[in-house]
DNA sequence: CTCCTAAGTATCTTTTTATATACTATGTAC
DNA sequence: GTACATAGTATATAAAAAGATACTTAGGAG
């Protein structure tokens, strides 16, 4: 662990991750490999076109993302993840666990309360 | 990796870690095992008090840190990260690893282009 | 008495994020 | 020539997060 905690990049990942639709738009391109603008809206229905199409340009621009683009009519653009994105991965994965085992903290919280 | 990244808990997690400071207050619990709301607060210049309670509280509510007042005038409050918090240690850990390669890649993609 | 301290609250304003809705471009099929 | 499909833009609005500033509480020091 860093030791002067104003020289940590904690938020550099951070401000990756965070957006209400990332982690799960990172996910779908993880698992899926590749996806069409429009499937990815499809595996999540209450998302608008706006918010999909910004969170994708944002994990652009850092290079976590790659779009390509097919000239034909009507449009057909693909996304997956980059290699650099990859490494992303185990953080994802690790936050997966820990959100596990909080939802079981939770309840046991929740049931001690309950009992008293 | 969750197959469905619909059952995903990494929001979890992320709702925890997200909020301007709290990553700052984690490690500086982690690292120095308890502070003083003051001594918090001084690691911390740019913050508002309002936000330091806010960010504390919320992290408290979560199990994530511990709160112990002392009934003295003028008041002394102690925080720490709880036995529970600190599994999140390998995540900020981790994060914060992959925040400084970051750093490096960005810093390689912009020579590259200045060299074009 | 008055001031000082630490750890807060209470309000108000600004900034950032997210949402809702409507609109566009273009080749193909009918 | 009208409708359809995909991947968007444009604009306006609402909701959430963050920031600035002022106020509170109560005992001890002078």
């Amino acid at each position: 662990m860093e030791k002067k905690p104003e020289l940590c990049r904690v938020e550099d990942a951070l401000g990756i991750l965070v957006g209400k639709w990332k982690p799960i738009i990172l996910l779908n391109l993880l698992q899926e490999g590749t996806k069409r603008f429009s499937e990815l809206k499809r595996s999540m229905p209450a998302i608008t076109q706006k918010m999909l199409t910004n969170q994708l340009r944002e994990l652009e621009a850092e290079d976590i993302v790659m779009r390509k683009v097919y000239p034909q009519v009507p449009p057909k653009v693909e996304y997956s993840i980059t290699e650099y994105g990859k490494s992303l991965e185990p953080i994802l994965e690790a936050m997966h666990e820990w959100g596990v085992k909080h939802t079981l903290h939770k309840m046991e919280k929740e049931n001690q309360e309950n009992i008293q």
